[in-house]
DNA sequence: CGGAATGAAAC
DNA sequence: GTTTCATTCCG
């Protein structure tokens, strides 16, 4: 049974995050449909970088075995990575979160050298909150169980050992001096701080295979009028982007940029959303920090569950004007409209507009995601603030990564028993069957 | 192609 | 406990 709500504490509308769709150019990512119900995987890719395991429907693609031993034997790693066939591991929770870390930086970067780079990913991922790094572990097992899916036979099987005795020095994942310096440099990348002065964590000298090398100190060029590394007061905090923020315990996304004066007790919250087609529409509102306790507690319905998979109905919420909502197909949570959702929410709440592969399901985590298909983000964030249906709408409550309470069409309800309606094996009935057999589901 | 990070999985 | 390899791309 998935755990779902981690906290008693009371539902608030609160939505930290709102990043920009990622693309994951390598395997794993960009494929990860998680088409764990539904049929058809994107028909290419519009990303340059290309997927050296293409998407493939799971039910025309055999599913790939391991490379036969022998070949596996012989090749060294490097044609060995290269090898068509070669099945790549997944990637732990620290690579996930490298990869979003280069992605948010990679269009502006002020650093290039990748040294450097997971040099200060490793400091930003030391410096991660608890429940932070939870997300990126929930994300990397998804992606670990999506991976198991497409590779059900797949076996990590490295490289017979080449150097059984090159003892790496105790210190030498990085010299603690520069470590140290590093993670200042990280901290303020993650807390968004603006790099337009120049910020910069420069490399000590190409590190040689000699261990001294690694006690080059890390050169940090602050250029006035900040002449070092203090911590910068948090109610000057300047967030830009490309940026990693993060104030005390929150998540904040790259896009919120300006001054934000920040308190005890008080969350980020987003204004009341006016409507924007353009992102670039300079009457959008910034997100303003609350109060928490002027943030209205949402009080949802139970999460139903359903085997492997459940759903949180999002019941239309007691509005003070309340209007009739989007009509359900089937007996199933009455959506409210967008307009009421933003009122309740009192923001807007990230829409996913989903293509007809795309479902929603909880992942092997307990998590509710959407599959992904290519090009978009998977994983809780928009697509797009455009509603047609079908649609699903998700807050975020407590923390960045739990508790996503998602309201989906119907239509778009999955059950491996059930299927979906992009098959022809959707069975309302034996959904609606399954939901009134289930106590904690209500329509 | 090495390297820089962390962590999973295999020895 | 030690090694490889996941990601990424510059030097």
């Amino acid at each position: 049974m998935p755990a779902y709500r981690l906290s008693d504490a009371p539902r608030r509308s609160r939505r930290l995050s709102k990043m920009s769709p990622r693309k994951y150019d390598e395997d794993g990512y960009e494929t990860f449909d998680l088409a764990l119900l539904t049929a058809r995987y994107p028909s290419e890719s519009t990303d340059a970088s290309y997927s050296p395991h293409p998407p493939c429907p799971p039910s025309d693609c055999p599913s790939p075995s391991p490379p036969p031993p022998n070949e596996r034997r012989l090749s060294a790693s490097k044609s060995r990575k290269h090898s068509e066939d070669h099945i790549r591991r997944p990637p732990n929770s620290f690579m996930v979160f490298r990869s979003d870390f280069w992605d948010r930086q990679k269009h502006n970067p002020t650093e290039r050298d990748h040294r450097e780079i997971s040099k200060m990913a490793g400091s930003s991922w030391r410096s991660l909150p608890a429940h932070m790094k939870e997300h990126w572990r929930h994300r990397a097992a998804a992606i670990k169980a999506e991976h198991s899916r497409k590779y059900p036979d797949y076996k990590y099987s490295p490289n017979p050992r080449r150097k059984p005795r090159v003892q790496k020095k105790k210190g030498s994942r990085s010299d603690q001096k520069e470590v140290k310096r590093c993670e200042e440099v990280a901290e303020r990348l993650m807390r968004g701080v603006s790099l337009e002065h120049g910020v910069e964590c420069s490399t000590s000298p190409r590190p040689t295979a000699s261990p001294a090398a690694s006690s080059s100190p890390v050169e940090v060029k602050v250029e006035s009028p900040e002449p070092s590394l203090a911590p910068l007061p948090i109610e000057s905090m300047r967030v830009a982007s490309p940026s990693f923020p993060v104030v005390g315990d929150h998540f904040i996304s790259p896009f919120v940029a300006g001054d934000l004066k920040v308190e005890e007790n008080m969350e980020l919250q987003y204004p009341d959303f006016v409507k924007h087609e353009d992102e670039s529409d300079s009457s959008r509102q910034e997100p303003v920090y609350v109060p928490t306790e002027d943030i209205p507690v949402i009080d949802l319905p139970a999460r139903a569950i359903f085997g492997d998979f459940s759903f949180v109905p999002t019941a239309a919420p007691v509005l003070k004007e309340q209007s009739p909502c989007s009509s359900p197909r089937v007996s199933t949570p009455v959506l409210p409209s967008n307009h009421e959702i933003d009122n309740y929410f009192g923001c807007k709440p990230d829409v996913y507009n989903l293509e007809p592969q795309q479902t929603i399901f909880t992942n092997p985590n307990g998590y509710t995601e959407v599959s992904s298909f290519s090009g978009v983000e998977q994983f809780g964030y928009a697509t797009s603030y455009d509603v047609p249906q079908p649609q699903a709408y998700y807050t975020q409550v407590n923390s960045y990564h739990d508790n996503l309470n998602f309201a989906v069409p119907p239509t778009y309800y999955s059950h491996p028993e059930v299927g979906t309606l992009e098959g022809d094996s959707f069975d309302e009935d034996l959904l609606r069957e399954l939901a009134q057999s289930n106590a904690s589901y209500q329509f």
